[in-house]
DNA sequence: TATTGTTATACTCTATAACTATA
DNA sequence: TATAGTTATAGAGTATAACAATA
């Protein structure tokens, strides 16, 4: 079961990785990218928490984003430490691309099953998952 | 469902990681360690192959083995170039409490499921897992 | 005092390259 | 010349510790 659930993972994660560097993303990127775009204002800190790691982290994988142009930066006025980030046109519509790319990645691996035996893994799945984190 | 698939992962491999260290195993530690103990004679290079790793990188954990009395290397007749691995006493006994640990693992994800369900959800992952790989 | 963003640093995992001894 | 084991090293990825600015 650990195996075979790591095979999947890894052939998930594989096919993922090689497909968003032709978007100049690495796999840890994405998920950052896509939670600025779709909460706008959100800090390094939000980000951290949310993805489980630690805030340091978060600082490279920012700045890469803004030196390309793809999030902006604006120092927040109630609390001047925290810098909420946005982002911009580019970011969004390399963020739709790479979305694009990665539905068709799981598509690919989920081809070897019909929609609803999908549907019945995912839920299984799910019901595994840990219930808080 | 890559979302999913990286949760269950985490769940099995962290609370894995975690059990193993009374052992004094790692997680990449175990899979080899039962190759030695199954295969008897086996070599690094095979240990790297099977797992697609480096030969390179079961250097340090099979000489660690070796160091915690774990295995014995045998240098071989016919091929002098190379040293088969065997399993010792300790490393057998060792492994079997690993192992029993290791599907202890396995049961407490498992449990959110009915053994039926279980069975199930293997089923479906070892028909989405990669056909080689 | 506590928190935000940041720097410096360390550790793990895995990869490549080059060496030695055998073949 | 090719292969088995090994060494040294490099690159991700993620962790901790400490600092300046702000609360």
């Amino acid at each position: 079961m650990g195996y075979n659930v790591r095979r999947v993972w890894a052939a998930l994660a594989d096919g993922f990785a090689e497909r968003m560097q032709v978007y100049g993303l690495r796999p840890a990127d994405y998920p950052v990218l896509s939670l600025i775009a779709h909460n706008p204002g959100i800090t390094s800190r939000q980000l951290a928490a949310t993805l489980r790691v630690q805030p340091s982290n978060m600082v490279g994988i920012v700045d890469a984003f803004e030196r390309r142009g793809l999030i902006a930066k604006h120092r927040q006025a109630m609390d001047r430490r925290a810098l909420g980030l946005h982002a911009t046109v580019a970011g969004r519509r390399l963020l739709r691309d790479a979305a694009r790319t990665a539905r068709q990645v799981e598509a690919e691996v989920a081809s070897a099953l019909s929609p609803e035996e999908n549907q019945l893994l995912l839920a299984l799945l799910q019901r595994v998952a840990p219930r808080d984190a």
